[in-house]
DNA sequence: CGTAATTTTGACGCGCGTCAAAGCTTGTGG
DNA sequence: CCACAAGCTTTGACGCGCGTCAAAATTACG
């Protein structure tokens, strides 16, 4: 899959950068960036320690200086709603961008903590801000990123509105596998990095539901799961399920 | 509001262009960009006739060529499910910006129609990016309002996955409130541009859900609305409802 | 190996979707 | 200016999905 555009993953991997680590993936990759642009890019990105499970990357109300992309590991972020109970916001996996929803008010509007060990590439983002300056390739990248971002937001929030639990749950899992097979792993056969009980709270669930969805889809033939390592079995009946396929007069196996 | 900050107000004022009649408001307003740049901005913007109710200013699959600006009127952006239902993603009011999640494909993911008699700006992305790539402040300002959206969607992904039919509705209204007052009209007494039908399809709920719970609220007293006027007389008890505020012990009509 | 956290299972009740039908608008043509 | 049709909005009755409470089983971690 990362292997699909030959000649700028060559041009990438002469570079012993953040990029050729995956971590840059959505801002070099797909687009125009010649070879000195991402050294450019490369010069501005801060390496960070691992962080461990449970430390947090920042804040809500913190200072917004940096965005991070992820390279091993997940983060969850979550905010505390007015009555003190956690929502969880959003998962990112490697190869994926955290920070990005502070920029318009200048302070993290949630808090961002590691699920397993994890590390991360630290952008400061006056600097790339500069560079995409300079560089209209980056500046385009960055547009697209955050597009990505808020259409992919969109289909979550339609997804979440009016689908019912087990809907919510497929696309959830659908999301991850799309995900992790646009990374090169195993889009059928992954492990999840949150427990059952962010992804519920993530898909405003309960817990309760989750584990009996789980369940179902395990007798429905679709997934097989034990703790945290899940294998997806038939991916095209969960997208028919997850209404991203015409369904065509497949047979369903409710609600026919 | 719009008249907090005098000095630009005046800068901008001076020129007959889009940003004085308010359409260009988020991209020119709370940043600093010079009487010359806008100038610029506004030289890249072209005016267009104004639409009539149930006019397709886009649709998805369409071309991505331009965002728009919304001067008067209001749209609405659908989808459609691969069931063949519609599924409202957002609505659009005088001074917000449309089209910003095309941007990552290069496509329109939905649809846009005009809920009343509607006027716009239309800004060339192209044109846009280059000017942005010369003018920081416009590209910080760009970044802006993505991350302002991006944010925007994460609170309404919370808001509309884990609370009840009574706090979406609740939610919602307050967010037209504040959009309405930031543009200068009344923060408590408005008239919503869509149908309730659209309304209950983008918080995902049932119509006739819909219309029992603006009985209710009328009922207890938070607001008064015959058709689509809305008038709001208890915003900080809709504050407390929706958790937008610590509820440090005031009365609370249920769940006390 | 022990304690705490997580996951699972069951029983139960309520919120809200669904179906059906009656008002109420809105627009169009005579 | 009124009549009629085609939406919208409202109201009521009913049932199911999923949240909640409670407790057992399992897992994770020091």
């Amino acid at each position: 899959m990362a292997e699909s555009s030959g000649a700028r993953v060559v041009q990438l991997s002469g570079i012993r950068n953040a990029c050729q680590d995956c971590s840059l993936f959505q801002l070099c990759l797909p687009v125009s960036l010649g070879a000195a642009d991402v050294e450019m890019l490369d010069n501005i990105v801060e390496r960070r320690k691992p962080m461990a499970r449970g430390a947090h990357l920042y804040r809500a109300g913190d200072e917004f200086v940096s965005i991070y992309a992820v390279r091993a590991g997940a983060l969850k972020t979550y905010a505390i709603s007015a009555d003190g109970e956690e929502q969880v916001t959003g998962f990112h996996l490697p190869g994926e961008i955290v920070g990005l929803d502070a920029i318009s008010r200048g302070t993290h509007p949630c808090y961002a903590v590691a699920l397993e060990t994890t590390s991360l590439c630290e952008i400061p983002f006056v600097t790339l801000e500069d560079l995409a300056g300079k560089v209209p390739g980056l500046q385009h990248q960055l547009l697209r990123i955050m597009s990505q971002e808020i259409f992919g937001d969109n289909e979550m929030l339609n997804a979440v509105a009016r689908r019912s639990a087990e809907e919510r749950l497929v696309i959830a899992l659908l999301s991850f596998s799309s995900r992790f097979g646009a990374r090169g792993l195993s889009p059928v056969r992954f492990r999840l990095p949150m427990s059952r009980g962010d992804l519920s709270n993530y898909l405003g669930l309960a817990p309760e539901t989750m584990s009996r969805l789980f369940r179902r889809l395990q007798d429905q033939g679709l997934l097989r799961s034990e703790g945290k390592e899940v294998h997806l079995t038939d991916l095209s009946a969960m997208r028919v399920m997850a209404g991203q396929v015409p369904d065509t007069a497949c047979e369903r196996t409710h609600r026919g």
